[in-house]
RNA sequence: GGGCGGUUAGCUCAGCGGGAGAGCGCUCGGCUUACACCCGAGAGGUCGGCGGUUCGAUCCCGUCACCGCCCACCA
């Protein structure tokens, strides 16, 4: 028999368990199973990351469902890895090199990239040692990098088979512009702000002399590229000058067409609207319509370009005043709005405001895709829980632009296209070629790369082997549940639905996609380093333990909701694991090295009954939530059956029956329910459970592969009943004493009058007086005359006294008697009314009414009895 | 401009058609040999406002008021 220390330690105990685990192969998933599978791909963090508390919950989820179902007897598969994340990455490693003084242009792009990929074998196994450290139970030997040959060979097949069938093609188009990235990002790359800005309404004049047109804008800057001005086909008030044409003030012999197009809202501003077909996608699309020209006044870094004029070299802000100024002074401007208030873009990686730019990129039509995959969740072979994401999924489905996938940077999957210098030719193929169709060796490869989230999109299943035909992609795809957060949504879960779908046999790559929120402080804020309310998760897990942690996490999460965090709740969660640490190792300690079973014939007491079905009802209440992803209701079961039934209650009745050491069917029970509690708790605390786990039982294996409780029958509605009764006296009576100032340590002979209770209470009597603290207990038909002592009545009606000779205090007593009462008879009056409504008593489904009459008794009967203990006292 | 979510105990949040819950905090009392990372007993909510449906509403419907998030090509 070890001994276990006082308090709970989790420190070594975690690092030798995960070496064991992990050396054991435990996290191995064999493709040749006969067992059904249940898969999970974790959203690959990006590789420049730490693990913050995003991913602690993300993870912390995931690993309970896994190791969930390996106990359920699933072939369980948990696939890690990391994304390169290009733009971030890339970023990082600038900074880096900033540092040194050394630009990535000086550097080239081949160094640049292998400074990458350094960087990359240095830092990029942070993370996974970060999941080590929580007690993941993925799949080391499974783990993948986006950027693996393997995955880039996924990447490949996919763009070269878009290619192909017409789904990948390039084109001239605005697109969103990180000036400061300099790259394109994809329209959900863009998250929209409002600014406090200004609408400028100024004047063009007509090239005719006849007059002028005035129009509105928040970029004044961007008129250097106005080739047009659009009015609404069917205002009267421009009817007259569509066709005509306005003079540019600053390019005289720039001549602006005015057009008509729907596209026009007249209700604004002035109802006509100066084109810029080069800065605006509404502008580019109106001019195609009117084949106006399309001037780009703008380098890739957002500075004025030689199309600007003497404005060329100015960054935009600067522009944007200089050329209000200069407007101005030619008396064009008439009206500055400020501060206008509107949506502006910005970079999701860095802040910038975006420049919507025109550029030559790579897009993916996307419409033949979203087909399928909005079919797949109507139809519910793709579930969102909780359901409501659905809706917002469909929709973001249904209205979606191409995607804009090449980007201009350098790490990430280069876009495998080659251009031949000699004919023109564009070829997309798997291996790189020598040499063009037309026998030309003079081949170029596009320059750019792929968005990331290009090969995040293919993550379900090129983790899995594809494009080959891989064992683990014909056994573990498609995958069970995609457990993420709902920010990434439209990014990445609804991506992966498309090309899974595309690729895969049609497939939808997971039936469930669990929607969990996002982890705030402990006020609800966000956590943001510029608030300071960050809480690094490994610091928790060094303080408190990763089951903590872990459980913390859980224990608030509600599908689709944000959840707190804060060093608090952690803090709790360390407590209820001690509780259990010591709850387990008093068992351990009463049975040495005994461990009673309970076999058919064990002669079960009520409370050994009740605890029984209490945990029947934990199990089913786990096992149910659990299987709806509601991680909240399961945990919170748990947490109370284990603290104020198992700990409070039972342990507390077992203690004399172990002392006196005749009963082993009291240890058999506290096995019994430590046995089931340890492995209920498993999935969200891997390390505390497997510890104790071992001490229950030295010889057994990992509780990582014992099997999962179901529930065992032994519900027992009429213990249940006894035992609420019974709790009801012990609290009366600890609280009688309390009123009635007997020290808790001080013993006093009780008399309790139970009625038609009694003759159940009479086994539990010495329980009565052990958890009550009380000298002795005389069951009684009636308490008789006042005078004896002080009086209780529970909710039930059990009376009890106190036989102290005499009542200390009878104005307080008669107090709390009144008190009593008046309750007592709202609850008369309350049950009576409802009773007395006809269409109640009519319409009301029997149980519920006959309940109201039991609970109209009840009262009743309590209330004879309080009055009969009010006249007592007066007598 | 659309859509979604929220408004429940001092704080943070569950619950969601039949008598209001948890964690933390608070008050009072305790070294009761598993645990002071604890034990015992309490206090504390007109479940945002107003209508409606129903025998019955915190829970369903409508509406208003705030708060938050997402989407959006009114320059």
């Amino acid at each position: 028999m070890t001994e276990l220390p006082k308090a709970y330690q989790p420190e070594e105990i975690e690092k030798r368990w995960y070496e064991e685990w992990e050396r054991s192969g435990a996290f191995r998933a064999d493709p040749s199973t006969s067992k059904k599978p249940y898969v999970i791909v974790l959203p690959p963090p990006n590789v420049t990351g730490a693990l913050h508390m995003g991913h602690a919950l993300n993870h912390s989820l995931q690993d309970a469902l896994i190791r969930r179902a390996r106990m359920q007897g699933y072939e369980a598969l948990w696939v890690p890895g990391s994304d390169h994340a290009g733009i971030a990455t890339q970023n990082v490693v600038e900074r880096e090199l900033r540092k040194e003084g050394i630009d990535r242009h000086a550097l080239g792009r081949e160094a640049f990239v292998e400074r990458v990929w350094e960087w990359k074998r240095e830092y990029g196994g942070r993370i996974t040692r970060q999941m080590r450290e929580l007690g993941e139970s993925c799949d080391w030997e499974r783990e993948r990098f986006t950027m693996d040959e393997g995955l880039s060979r996924a990447v490949r097949t996919v763009f070269v088979r878009w290619f192909e069938d017409g789904l990948v093609y390039r084109g001239l188009r605005v697109i969103n512009w990180c000036p400061r990235c300099t790259t394109a990002l994809s329209d959900i790359e863009v998250e929209h702000e409002d600014v406090a800005g200004e609408l400028v309404t100024f004047r063009y004049e007509l090239t005719d002399g006849s007059g002028s047109i005035s129009v509105a804008t928040t970029r004044i800057e961007t008129m250097l590229g106005d080739t047009g001005v659009f009015v609404h086909p069917d205002d009267g008030r421009y009817a007259s000058l569509v066709g005509k044409t306005v003079r540019h003030p600053f390019f005289p012999d720039r001549e602006l067409p005015i057009v008509a197009d729907e596209a026009v809202d007249p209700e604004f501003g002035t109802g006509a609207v100066k084109g810029t077909p080069a800065h605006d996608p509404v502008d580019f699309e109106m001019s195609e319509r009117a084949g106006t020209d399309k001037v780009n006044v703008f380098t890739e870094t957002a500075h004025v370009n030689d199309n600007g004029g003497r404005f060329e070299g100015m960054d935009r802000y600067e522009a944007r005043g200089a050329v209000l100024a200069a407007l101005d002074e030619l008396g064009l401007v008439e009206k500055v709005e400020r501060p206008y208030v509107h949506a502006v873009g910005h970079c999701y990686r860095c802040g910038t405001e975006i420049e919507p730019w025109l550029s030559e990129q790579w897009f993916v039509k996307m419409r033949p895709l979203a087909e399928p995959a909005i079919e797949a969740a109507k139809d519910g072979r793709v579930t969102f829980h909780p359901p409501r994401f659905a809706k917002a999924y469909l929709h973001w489905m249904e209205n979606l632009r191409d995607w804009c996938i090449s980007r201009q940077l350098w790490w990430g999957h280069r876009i495998p296209v080659w251009y031949c210098d000699a004919c023109g030719e564009t070829i997309a193929v798997l291996e790189d070629p020598t040499e063009c169709r037309c026998g030309s060796t003079d081949l170029r490869q596009d320059p750019d790369v792929l968005d990331t989230w290009f090969s995040s999109q293919l993550w379900p299943f090129s983790t899995l082997g594809w494009p080959d035909d891989t064992p683990d992609l014909k056994t573990f795809y498609p995958t069970t549940v995609m457990v993420t957060a709902y920010d990434i949504i439209y990014l990445w879960v609804a991506r992966m639905v498309m090309s899974g779908m595309y690729f895969v046999d049609g497939l939808v790559p997971f039936g469930d996609v669990f929607i969990h929120g996002v982890v705030r402080d402990g006020e609800g804020k966000k956590m943001s380093k510029s608030l300071g309310n960050v809480i690094d998760p490994i610091e928790m897990v060094h303080r408190y333990g990763a089951d903590a942690l872990r459980f913390s996490l859980a224990f608030v999460t509600v599908p689709g909701n944000d959840s707190n965090s804060s060093e608090e709740r952690v803090e709790g969660a360390r407590n209820f694991a001690n509780k259990l640490w010591n709850a387990s190792r008093f068992v351990l300690m009463s049975l040495g090295d005994e461990r009673p079973e309970l076999g058919p014939g064990a002669e079960l007491l009520v409370e050994d009954r009740w605890i029984l079905s209490r945990l029947d009802h934990a199990i089913e209440t786990v096992s149910r939530e659990l299987d709806a992803y509601n991680f909240s209701e399961a945990l919170h079961a748990l947490h109370a059956f284990v603290w104020s039934e198992l700990c409070d209650w039972y342990v507390e009745l077992a203690k004399p029956r172990l002392r006196e050491g005749g009963s082993s069917t009291a240890g058999g029970v506290l096995v019994h329910c430590l046995d089931r509690v340890l492995r209920l708790l498993h999935p969200v605390m891997p390390f505390i459970t497997e510890e104790l786990w071992s001490k229950l039982y030295p010889a057994a294996g990992s509780i990582m592969t014992a099997q999962w409780p179901e529930p065992e029958g032994r519900r027992d509605a009429g213990s249940e009943e006894t035992m609420g009764r019974f709790q009801d006296l012990v609290v009366a009576l600890r609280r009688l004493k309390i009123e009635h100032e007997v020290p808790q340590g001080q013993r006093v002979p009780v008399s309790v009058a139970a009625g038609d209770f009694a003759p159940d209470l009479e086994s539990l009597l010495d329980q009565v007086v052990s958890l009550a603290r009380l000298e002795s207990v005389e069951l009684v038909d009636d308490l008789g005359p006042a005078g004896s002592g002080p009086r209780t009545i529970t909710p039930g009606g059990i009376e009890a006294a106190m036989r102290l000779g005499g009542v200390a205090d009878p104005a307080a007593e008669r107090e709390r008697l009144e008190r009593k009462r008046d309750d007592l008879q709202r609850e008369v009056e309350r049950a009576e009314g409802k009773l007395a409504n006809e269409s109640f008593v009519a319409k009301a489904p029997a149980a519920v009414v006959d309940k109201e009459r039991a609970k109209l008794d009840e009262a009743r009967a309590a209330l004879a009895k309080v009055d009969g203990q009010l006249t007592a006292l007066s007598g």
